[in-house]
DNA sequence: GCTTGTGAAACGTTTCACAGCA
DNA sequence: TGCTGTGAAACGTTTCACAAGC
């Protein structure tokens, strides 16, 4: 699910100098936010941008920004900033986004069709191989940008991620049967999920999960409006197991 | 959007005795995943739970649950635990989900039509009162579960904000658009957005914001795949602005 | 005996402030 | 002058451990 509390806790990536270091898991968290920011930068055709810049809009400090890239090596020129370019091939290096992720979607209700149609994924190196569903009635539709993909029954799950070599799996589907497709989907060989169900979900140690429960960013919003004046700072909501 | 990190710096709610206390952000967003566990002990007919019992399945100990549920107020037992039903209502009211909120939807796409068929908004308090869209051919369309709600021009935006009380909005539009579309329904008097837009978003500070933004949380997972042993604790991937 | 609520300690993250480099 | 990288200080969160209540 998509809500909350979190601790992904940071395992030990390398540093530049090849030494095993502690990454803190939120500096992590906001890789993806500065690439994305990046991302921007190099569509304004910018060369460089300072910690300052990089972190206004995400609301951070441009001391935050420096601290975070830091964990992961030096990057940037003193005086001149950071090179938009390069720092988009560090960070997708760092997160494992310089090469393409393959991932299969459980679920073919509007959700899945939702996140099927959305080009985002691709782009940032993630891609939709298979579908597959539960209702005989949706076995074999046509899905996907192109109808190019057709939903699958749930029986061939295990030769697919085989034969496909399949490594992540996108959720879509009722809170009451996610533990144990979750389950299906870790014996079948998957490495990392990341569910919508509106419910907690296990994994073994090995296997990595990333949950999104839609209803429970309305909750923190219901929260930071009645009880607070809104959040200090810009966020982006976490999600929990 | 949904990603990132996310000081939600927690606003300062009073507790029982009135005394106006610092609540951390952490402990706000998992203020949500105990209430979607408890609504699961109803289910099971179960009148009280322990806090070793309501932190297990969310990977949390029986110290943090108490911790969390301490800034509130004294809602246990010592030797029961937490009456199953009254803490709901407490953590209903805390969130401020004890009354229904009134949200539009801006965006009338896949991902839009997705949020507006799932239930599961309702069931937490939240109603879809309005659907808007900037393109032509969608005006008048049927939307929703029912086909009850039509799309709506973004003229008539002001309009409906005022006349239906709309406190939150729902963004499902393109990155571009993000931006002006939030001021826009801050001046129209919105007092909360949750945008699914992939870029980030700035709001006054009388305004909350929660961003999710789905790429993020499958690059949280592409990290914790290749460079750690995935999470150590269960994560509810949270969103920045 | 079981479980809460809570100070105090441990731990982790962010901010500060500044030396050093372009 | 402008900006990075980084120790040290400040701050926040989690864990511990235990007195007290059912």
């Amino acid at each position: 699910m998509a809500s909350d509390e979190s601790r992904a806790e940071s395992p030990v990536p390398e540093n530049r100098s090849g030494r095993v270091v502690h990454v803190p898991g939120p500096a992590v968290r906001r890789l993806s936010l500065y690439l994305r920011e990046l991302e921007g930068f190099l569509r304004q055709q910018r060369d460089t941008v300072s910690s300052l810049q990089l972190g206004r809009t995400l609301g951070l400090t441009d001391a935050q920004v420096r601290k975070d890239l830091a964990h992961f090596g030096q990057f940037g020129q003193p005086g001149v900033g950071y090179r938009v370019e390069e720092m988009i091939g560090q960070i997708r290096r760092i997160l494992g986004t310089d090469r393409s992720w393959r991932a299969l979607l459980v679920g073919a209700g509007n959700l899945g069709r939702a996140l099927l149609s959305y080009r985002g994924f691709e782009r940032k190196g993630f891609e939709i191989v298979a579908v597959f569903d539960n209702d005989p009635n949706k076995i074999g539709l046509g899905f996907g940008p192109g109808l190019t993909l057709n939903v699958l029954p749930l029986e061939s799950l295990d030769e697919v991620v085989g034969k496909l070599r399949v490594e992540i799996a996108i959720l879509c589907i009722p809170a009451e049967v996610a533990q144990p497709m979750v389950d299906r989907l870790v014996q079948a060989g998957i490495r990392g999920s990341l569910s919508f169900a509106p419910t907690a979900v296990t994994v073994p140690a090995h296997v990595s999960l990333a949950a999104v429960d839609l209803a429970v960013h309305l909750e923190q919003l219901a929260f930071q409006i009645s009880a607070g004046q809104a959040a200090a700072k810009p966020v982006e909501t976490p999600d929990a197991t």
